[in-house]
DNA sequence: TAAAAATACTCCATAGGTATTTTAT
DNA sequence: ATAAAATACCTATGGAGTATTTTTA
């Protein structure tokens, strides 16, 4: 199993169409389709079915949607409470999300909106983890 | 950034001995050696430093560690909820998880204990994730 | 000088690209 | 007939192995 499968399933799972999530991925439909066959074929579980001419998540597929996604994004925080932990001056954006990550009591729909506000960032240059 | 720089980080940082998780991880001790540092290089953060003639965790690094072992746990946990989603009789260890998940109002030593076991079983060969 | 980590160099597995085929409307 | 997914084939990137060098107690 790799990262980047993981990626390519979130994508593909969110628009339920292996052309379009190969244009934002920026890599050929052929690599994403095959990158999903060796996931699905090494968990075991189909993970979509034919609908008409794109896919549809299984109920198994919307499973793993979840907690892939949760993972991705503790993910993508792990790495940044590293940076800021070296660098706490480094961007606003970071500073705010120590804040917010010092209260682990805060609600759950407010910390999942600061780490959406995160994968933005990511989007606009600053990530690490994906390619 | 790769599940096997991970897998890799995590072996490392509990022996804090290269040469020694090389040998569990059945790789050479320089293929361990360049991912680490590859790792190091694509977080913008050093992971470890030189402790004699070993290597140590840095305040990062024993940071990133706790973070990535609990994202490497709910991976696992999720493929095989996913497997145990499509045959739930597959195995006692695997149904024994799913009543265990379900009650997610479980104290956290409980889910914590769970999961240490299913590790185990991962080690004796039902695992999909490690290579 | 011995034990461990880092580096140099080579090989090959596999991810991705292009082109084509299959499938479904 | 068209749009999408799957497959075949090729290329090349980068991960692993062996051997060597550097580092440190």
């Amino acid at each position: 199993m790799e990262l980047r499968q993981l990626y390519y399933f979130v994508k593909v799972a969110r628009k339920e169409h292996v052309t379009q999530a190969a244009e934002e991925l920026h890599v050929a439909q052929s690599a994403v389709s095959r990158q999903i066959h060796q996931l699905e074929e090494e968990l075991g579980a189909r993970l979509f079915i034919q609908k008409g001419r794109n896919l549809q998540l299984t109920p198994a597929g919307q499973l793993f949607l979840k907690r892939v996604e949760e993972i991705l994004a503790d993910l993508e925080r792990a790495v940044l409470e590293v940076q800021e932990f070296l660098d706490p001056e480094k961007g606003r954006s970071a500073s705010d999300f120590r804040t917010v990550s010092a209260f682990r009591s805060f609600p759950r729909w407010w910390r999942r909106f600061a780490s959406s506000i995160r994968m933005c960032a990511f989007v606009f240059g600053k990530g690490c983890i994906r390619r």
